[in-house]
DNA sequence: GAGTGGTCTAGACCACGCG
DNA sequence: GCGTGGTCTAGACCACTCA
């Protein structure tokens, strides 16, 4: 493995191995060389087929695990990581009930109220890195948990990278919708940017969420990602905080 | 270097060393044996010290700094972490103005409203591993960002180790609070949890935060802990979010 | 027992900061 | 030029999984 160099600038972009190992393990998760779910060669088999050694593999998939790319399972092997199959279902959301642990309530139930092609607004299309006027889905549906309405979302998709998405698929997908987008589309999201705000929700929201229009509700902006940076959803929420609230661990 | 084994349980309680160094690194910055914006010593040096080699306090300190408990410098050493001297300062705020880059609009003023004695409330006490009626620090304040209040927060702190907090002390610090808390009290908050609502300000809070009362805020209850997750402050804030909004980032 | 990831070591060399 | 952390290697052994 010889390094990147013989730039004609003078910064010599230069990169330990490691790091290289990274984005070509990196290019096989983008390309679907290795599909979520599934494992990826021995570190071993990795090291042999880049030519540095194991120790050198093993950090570039360390970090690729710290980044939740990757999991890794002693005497089993490393997987790519998917929405789906993982002991914490939602693994986005940060809404938490007040009382009783992490989701004492059960899965949620999904309400899907429209599901149809649009044309990008010019903020969604900046958003998404798309231009105005573009193909996109929209979504929009209500999250009940308990059997009472928490969650209010529209959500936005690339109309190209999602061709086929329908309500009924929506509704009847068992487990997470990104699990779903993994499984149907091949998208796998990785990352996700989230702008919070208290508002109150207009008259058609707060119906459907079944609280008065002066009931302060908490906004959530998110903006999804895949790998490489590439943003592949824009959600908007509405969350009830009355009987939940929004978890958040700084360190 | 010995396992820390023989136990009489079933479960052997086995530690690799790279983890046992840390603990025992993890003690010196609990003890002050190496105060915030210290360098700790060498990697060479705590190796001979601990009888084990560079590569095993190297995983240590990898973890810590993963931890934010450290700061490697190549070249220099590896620092105590300290929420003061730190390129972003007020490394918990999450707060963002929706205009503009982190903090353009430069270093909040803060306005020092109340800061004495008070006893525990029964929940006070359980969030801050009190008993009901322990004394405790209670601030008040309100943070301008651009001449404009921002942030109403009510903080609140074990007595016994914040002995001599004034109102003159807060409002005159230059830095962020959590700095104070280690420079005057040899406090370093290392993590906190936040729990976020949408909420209507009282009347009192309102005039504060020169809103009207039924202008949706944000409600951002936090614990914060020092080493070995012990609880050391209890904070209320409500957040202005008509021209701020709260960031995330999720992985 | 074979194969996987996990730990630990020892040694070589590189990049950076500073006197 | 020296000391620091950063990278890379090679090899040994441990812990876990599964056939």
């Amino acid at each position: 493995m010889s390094n990147a160099s013989s730039s004609t600038l003078d910064t010599p972009a230069f990169s330990p191995l490691y790091l290289q190992i990274k984005g070509l393990i990196l290019q096989g998760l983008q390309s679907g060389e290795w599909k979520p779910g599934e494992a990826i060669p021995s570190e071993m088999d990795l090291a042999a087929r880049f030519r540095v050694s194991q120790g050198t593999v093993r950090k570039a998939i360390d970090e690729l695990a710290a980044d939740n790319l990757l999991m890794r399972r002693q005497g089993k092997g490393t997987f790519v990581s998917t929405h789906a199959e993982q002991q914490v279902q939602y693994r986005f959301l940060r809404l938490r009930p007040d009382q009783g642990d992490e989701h004492s309530e059960g899965p949620a139930r999904r309400l899907i109220l429209e599901c149809k092609r649009m044309r990008a607004t010019a903020e969604m299309a900046r958003l998404l890195a798309l231009r105005t006027g573009d193909a996109v889905m929209h979504a929009r549906r209500v999250l009940l948990f308990a059997q009472t309405p928490a969650i209010l979302e529209d959500i936005w998709l690339p109309a190209q990278a999602f061709k086929g998405l329908s309500a009924e698929r929506m509704a009847s997908y068992p487990g997470p919708t990104y699990a779903m987008f993994e499984e149907d589309f091949g998208v796998r999201m990785v990352r996700a940017d989230e702008k919070l705000r208290a508002v109150h929700p207009n008259a058609e929201q707060a119906a459907l969420l079944e609280v008065d229009v002066d009931t302060p509700v908490l906004s959530v902006e998110r903006v999804a990602y895949t790998y490489n940076d590439l943003a592949m959803e824009l959600r908007r929420g509405l969350y009830r905080t009355d009987t939940h609230h929004y978890r958040n661990t700084l360190a």
